[in-house]
DNA sequence: TTTAAATCCAACTATTTTACTCGGGATTTA
DNA sequence: TAAATCCCGAGTAAAATAGTTGGATTTAAA
């Protein structure tokens, strides 16, 4: 029941883009650095977050990443899924279709993970980046 | 965020032992066949969980696995946790030895997969064998 | 007492996924 | 024009996954 590192280190970009979140785009770099991510590997993260919407990028020198839209408008949700696809413990109870198992049982354990994959969905579309800066500077008071 | 089979099928395993329980043990192929399974592949998740102390095996013909205790008093959580290990989205939120991570961004996405954990944590262990054996009742009907 | 039905166990393996790296091209600012 | 930056596709080593295989042991029933 593990995450992979794309929706791990994602979501550590996307915090970060929104912790400095204005006028300037925040090149991948220093993203990386701050976060201690392989800034190779954070590229082609970042690539599918761009082609999902979520960031804006700015080429050429002085560019970088910006978010797409103000941090209260990204939830934690959109990020995981747009990295890690549907959320789905398995795969007959994924959010987007879900494969068909003629089982005698009536399938009762796939319920179980119905109830899981919503728990965790619930949890993730309920947080927004606004929220984790929020939580940020409460710890850092 | 994927389940892998070994927790998929050994629920299945142990509902299928839940439905049968009674006084005789449950061979290993008769489980395997109504899931759809691979009883070798099963004879080693079985395994796990006898060692976990979650069935009891009888040996020699007319042998096979029996729940260890009643339906009632198995939780799909230990299930889970026995075949997959602790839950944990990410390492540096595991239920069990959690790896530190000194990150400079104070780790607010470390709270927001805590969170995700614990509401894995709750499901699974809100849901007795017993009750997914009610729900089939209700199915059947 | 033999046979067949079972569990038990350890080792092997093919495939897929993961987590990267690498090289080069395109774009923009200073 | 040089430097900073994004963009893109291909390659790759290591680990995890999902099994398979072969044989040893135990026990009930014929």
């Amino acid at each position: 029941m593990r995450l992979s590192t794309r929706g791990h280190y994602g979501l550590k970009a996307m915090f970060d883009l929104a912790l400095n979140y204005g006028e300037h785009p925040i090149p991948l770099k220093s993203i990386a650095e701050r976060q201690g991510i392989s800034d190779n590997y954070l590229e082609q993260l970042i690539s599918v977050l761009r082609k999902a919407g979520l960031v804006k990028s700015v080429r050429g020198a002085q560019g970088g990443y910006i978010l797409a839209r103000e941090p209260e408008h990204i939830n934690v949700g959109e990020i995981i899924r747009s990295l890690e696809g549907p959320i789905a413990p398995v795969d007959c109870v994924s959010e987007v279709e879900p494969s068909e198992c003629d089982q005698s049982d009536f399938c009762i354990t796939r319920t179980v993970w119905a109830r899981v994959r919503d728990s965790i969905a619930e949890v993730l579309d309920s947080i927004s980046l606004a929220d984790m800066c929020r939580d940020a500077e409460k710890v850092k008071v």
